[in-house]
DNA sequence: CGAGCGTTTGAACAGCGTCAAAACAAGTGG
DNA sequence: CCACTTGTTTTGACGCTGTTCAAACGCTCG
């Protein structure tokens, strides 16, 4: 296993293991039983049509939500960072698959749990919130795919990813090339000149190719529509 | 005013009138009062950031749910034939715009009738149901916009349409190639390009530019992947 | 230091968009 | 009933953006 791998796992509460039973706060209001589960880079979490047994929440690491064509095409819908909920279904199986970004850790709450607990009506309406907020991203998103170009899905990537880092200046991006596209409906390849393109113009300096920083913020906002 | 929209209005209830107040089925589960309003083809019924004042149902003719880029370039998320609902938000305000595709007639339920009835868990498990099938809609729809071929668009497109028809081999478009091109994420003259070549291919038959037999429902369903 | 993967760069290609004009449909007025 | 008007759809020619294929580059990790 990498080294940088092994010191990740060890801030993962249970590396690699179905243990540590106990209390886990899926959001403000949803307070339910669940376990922790750690997964290895590019592992997948659940599949398609999988059957929702379970309601995941990002405790440390990045996920990526996405859906394949039948030829092995992929669209990414959502990266989710640490402490947001993926997988909330309201039907009996899964419509996306979820997998790895980076080694990851991972909240399982069982779905029977939440079915009960969505008695309570403050409880239901969380789960409403959370899958309104999912549809709010996934709009802005289509947006982006059907009517933006290479250089505004770029832009807007990075302003997004900006908005969620520490430093709004200067972020790390967990993902390759390959999941940027994937989630920008481009290639690895425009992903990439469109980012060279950026430097030469001043708006980005790349520090390797995942430390990025924002030069001129303003600039890419604008560039980003 | 042109003689077909006199003739189409004469079936709504309440012809561009704010009155018949009574019960409106918002769903199965869901029995508030509301009223009805007619709108006019083209006419804006909610626009972005507007307060989000009203959950609405399509009584009859068609409505469109769209975002638009700064400089006025369109993305159509969803048409919404008769009986389904649109326009219901968790958050203070709308989103997308709405628009009648044709003229229509549309159930106003005040959120303020919906938010007390949430209290109500079954009504409050209603509301994420017509989310949640909202988002499992958009996320097929973001991987056909991010990954899928001009001809696979509107193959699926097309067998999608059929699927909502009566008769599911003959259907009768009800909005323009525009709004085709902006639900497809294309421009009106490939949306055109590629159904004449359909038509070539013996896959589809065009009566006029609406009215569309599906002649290989197999092949188009296989076209879009 | 060397191996392997991910990223960048380059060149050629193609799918779709753009611009323009013709064809068509439907309404309007003489 | 027919010419005229207006808006939509189709068709054509051309060009650009982004993809494809291929090779070079450079991290990261053993």
């Amino acid at each position: 296993m990498p080294l940088q791998q092994s010191i990740d796992r060890l801030s993962t509460p249970a590396p690699a293991a179905r243990s540590e039973c106990g209390s886990v706060q899926l959001s403000e209001t949803l307070n339910l039983p669940g376990f922790v589960m750690a997964f290895d880079r590019n592992e997948e979490i659940f599949g398609e049509e999988e059957s929702a047994d379970f309601v995941y929440k990002v405790i440390s690491g990045m996920v990526r939500v996405l859906r394949f064509t039948g030829d092995g095409r992929r669209q990414i819908s959502a990266f989710v960072p640490p402490g947001e909920i993926f997988g909330l279904e309201h039907g009996p199986s899964h419509k996306s698959s979820a997998e790895a970004v980076t080694d990851c850790s991972v909240a399982l709450i069982r779905r029977n749990q939440v079915e009960r607990a969505a008695g309570d009506a403050n409880v239901a309406r969380t789960l409403w919130r959370v899958t309104a907020q999912d549809l709010m991203r996934l709009q802005e998103h289509m947006l982006l795919l059907g009517r933006k170009s290479a250089a505004e899905r770029v832009a807007a990537f990075l302003v997004g990813m900006a908005g969620r880092s520490n430093d709004p200046d200067a972020l790390e991006l967990p993902m390759s090339r390959l999941d940027i596209a994937d989630y920008l409906g481009l290639t690895i390849e425009t992903v990439s000149r469109t980012m060279t393109q950026f430097e030469r113009d001043g708006a980005i300096a790349l520090h390797g190719s995942r430390r990025v920083i924002l030069k001129r913020p303003g600039w890419l906002q604008s560039a980003a529509h």
